[in-house]
DNA sequence: CGGTATCCGACCGGATACTG
DNA sequence: CAGTATCCGGTCGGATACCG
C-alpha cells in the first residue's frame, strides 16, 4: 500500500484498530432488541419489569443480556436500590440518548414508508 | 379498553395491524448485515461482487439473502444485464436512501463515542 | 458472475428452576 | 423483583458444490 510510506506504521495500526472497534460496537448495537430497548427507554427511568412490559415480546433472558451489553458500552446506567424486594432502575446515559436520536429517525422512517413497503412486498410476493 | 367505544373497532384493528407491520419491517431492517449493506451501497450503483468486497466479512449467502429481503421491501433496485457472464447491479431506491440517512447518523455516532465506549468497556471488564 | 441448494456445526433464544 | 444457570430445540450462517 502506497500510503504506508507517508503515514507511518504506528498511525496506520491505530486506524485499523479504530475501524475494527467501530465494527464491533456497530455489531453490538445494530440488533433488533438493543435498538428497541434504547427506543422504549427514551428519556425515562424504568425498572427491569417495566422495561420488559414495554418492549413486548422480549424474554427475561434477552432483556438482561442486552442490558448488560448496553451497560458495558456505557449506554445505560444501572442503579440498584438495596431493598427487599430489590429495585433496579435503568436510564440512558448521554451517549445512549445521542444514539436514541438516530433510532428515532429509523422509527420515523418505518412509519413514513409503511404503506409504500407493504405495497412493494405484495408486488414481490408473486 | 375505554377508547374502543369512541374509536370504532375497524379503526382499532387497522392501528393494530399497522403496529405489527411496523415491528416486522423494523425486525427485517434492524440487523447488522442489512444496515451495513445499505450504508456501503450509498449513492452508488454496485455489482454483486463489488458489494461483497465492500462489506467485508459478509458471506455470499448472507449477501444474497439480505439483498432479496431489501428488494422485497423496496429499498434496493435490482437490474440484471442479460450478458455472459451475467452482470447484476444494485442501487438504493428513494426509501432506501432515506433510511441510509438515519444509518449515517448511527455510523457517525459510533465514531463520535468510540473512545468513550472503549473506556467504559475497560471499566466494566474488571 | 450471480444464484440456488444442501449439509452441518454453532450459537441464539425460550422455558424452567433456583438464589438473594 | 432481578439475576444466574441449565437445558435443548430452532435457526443462523459458513462451506461446498452445482446451474444459468
Amino acid at each position: 500500500m502506497v500510503t504506508k510510506q507517508f503515514r507511518g506504521m504506528a498511525e496506520e495500526a491505530d486506524l485499523a484498530r479504530a475501524d475494527s472497534l467501530a465494527r464491533e460496537i456497530f455489531s453490538d448495537v445494530a440488533n433488533k432488541w438493543a435498538l428497541l430497548i434504547i427506543e422504549f427507554l427514551g428519556e425515562r427511568t424504568l425498572r427491569f419489569s417495566e422495561l420488559r412490559d414495554e418492549v413486548e415480546g422480549i424474554s427475561h433472558k434477552m432483556l438482561t443480556q442486552n442490558l448488560r451489553m448496553l451497560e458495558r458500552n456505557g449506554l445505560v446506567e444501572r442503579t440498584v436500590h438495596p431493598t427487599v424486594p430489590p429495585r433496579v432502575e435503568y436510564t440512558l446515559t448521554e451517549p445512549g440518548r445521542a444514539l436514541r436520536r438516530t433510532i428515532d429517525g429509523m422509527c420515523g422512517w418505518t412509519h413514513t414508508y409503511l404503506t409504500h413497503i407493504e405495497a412493494s412486498r405484495r408486488r414481490f410476493d408473486t
